[in-house]
DNA sequence: CGAGGTGTTGAGTCATTTCAAGTAGAGTGG
DNA sequence: CCACTCTACTTGAAATGACTCAACACCTCG
């Protein structure tokens, strides 16, 4: 929505007012940046991984295989997104991290964030609590996988994209989505056919129009009447975080 | 394992030393403490809440229900745990708050974080990375949810419980279990039907021994032989805490 | 033009749900 | 101490939503 350099910057302005200096601490974290094709595995779940990422271009997945091959996709990630917070407390990464699109990644190691820490305790307030909405998605969506019908599960999902998408993207009249039917399946607990059945559904009815990784939800309230959904990432209660003075150098 | 007072400190000294700072700020979380009876409502989702709980006592869930009545359960609370951080950033709580037994929290307001945020840098890495740690087992729920089928998602869910408590309690003879069968159906996305059917059989096959309120798991081996289980709460990488330095007063 | 990835559609199968009835145990009050 | 009540749990039979399997259509890319 806004004119920033970085889409983590702008993602985050979205919530709480940043300062020069925690702007120039974030502008550290992208200082790399590293390319990869689309449909590439970043780095597999179990191995040790020192780096955190932040999504500068393109879509990603993090993922969890059975040893059977059943697969959980866990989280979506879009540019503005850091990569990696749940692995923090962990010698070796919990899940795959797949490209859906060709990406520009800037990786930065765990030590970084101790400069945050120690400096920025307002900017450390505010990444602890965007960690904590996506929580919040993720608990709505296991509350979609656990208790809704497929096409709940399905609508559920697309609401969920947008709203993320909005706060970097236009999206009425329609963006990108370029996530194949099988890992949309795999993030609702559903097979690639149920959800071709749902999204032909929903397209005849006229609420939604496809493109090949494209999408257009004609009226998100219209689409909001086939499933209970919540936005969260409508506006952050900062109340609590704590004041701009704090250690300086 | 340990004899502190605070359940809260025993369990965060699992994996990381505290400063008698530390221990300080971390007990101003406990100074105040309510007791409330079996099956009650705390507070309801949708209310505003101010205050975080530090759980002394007994047992509690986080849920969320549909509008006719389908319900999630998201989270459960064991001594030692905060209670309320996924609902920080926002103005109004997410989940229902329930007790499953009589139960003592410890009441505190969002705003006694700020005090350790500018003050302990290392105890809020602590913090934040234990809160990943649940955020993980989050994951692994997901994933039994989604991929999983009704006999997997049981065992996995106690070999989870169990791995949660032991790191408080002495569980090889058997622990305190008092969720009933809707709940643990809620957790996981099955009905009380289902969860019936699937721990008789499992106590048929002698894998464990059911009381009232009560359970145990002879052999946590045997049982992971009927699920891909990850122990999540074995040892945290610390390598990343900012260190003990820091602003003081 | 062939290959591979992606999406569609139909028919049959199956795990879990739904519905319903019944048992067991804890707590209450007469 | 015995009904009485309530909640929790069990068990069976029938219903069902999603899955599996399979064939086919479409598109992009080399």
């Amino acid at each position: 929505m806004s004119d920033h350099a970085s889409c983590l910057v702008a993602k985050l302005s979205n919530f709480a007012e940043l300062t020069e200096d925690d702007q120039r601490l974030l502008a550290r974290l992208e200082e790399d940046t590293r390319s990869y094709p689309a449909n590439h595995t970043v780095f597999r779940g179990g191995e040790g991984v020192d780096n955190l990422y932040v999504v500068k271009r393109g879509w990603l997945f993090s993922s969890s295989a059975l040893e059977d091959g059943r697969r959980q996709v866990m989280m979506i990630h879009n540019p503005g997104d850091i990569i990696g917070l749940p692995h923090l407390p962990f010698r070796r990464s919990l899940h795959d991290l797949s490209t859906s699109t060709p990406v520009e990644l800037c990786p930065f190691p765990k030590d970084s964030l101790d400069t945050i820490l120690s400096r920025s305790p307002r900017l450390t307030a505010l990444l602890f609590a965007f960690s904590m909405v996506e929580q919040a998605v993720l608990f709505d969506r296991l509350q979609a996988i656990g208790r809704m019908r497929a096409r709940e599960r399905v609508c559920h999902l697309l609401l969920s994209l947008r709203s993320r998408l909005r706060l970097t993207n236009d999206v009425e009249k329609g963006f990108s989505m370029p996530l194949n039917q099988t890992v949309i399946g795999d993030a609702l607990g559903l097979t690639n056919v149920s959800v071709s059945r749902v999204m032909t559904g929903l397209e005849q009815e006229g609420v939604l129009t496809r493109g090949s990784s494209w999408l257009w939800i004609h009226s998100p309230e219209e689409l909001s009447q086939h499933v209970e959904f919540e936005e969260r990432y409508a506006h952050l209660d900062t109340s609590w975080f704590p004041s701009e003075t704090s250690a300086s150098t």
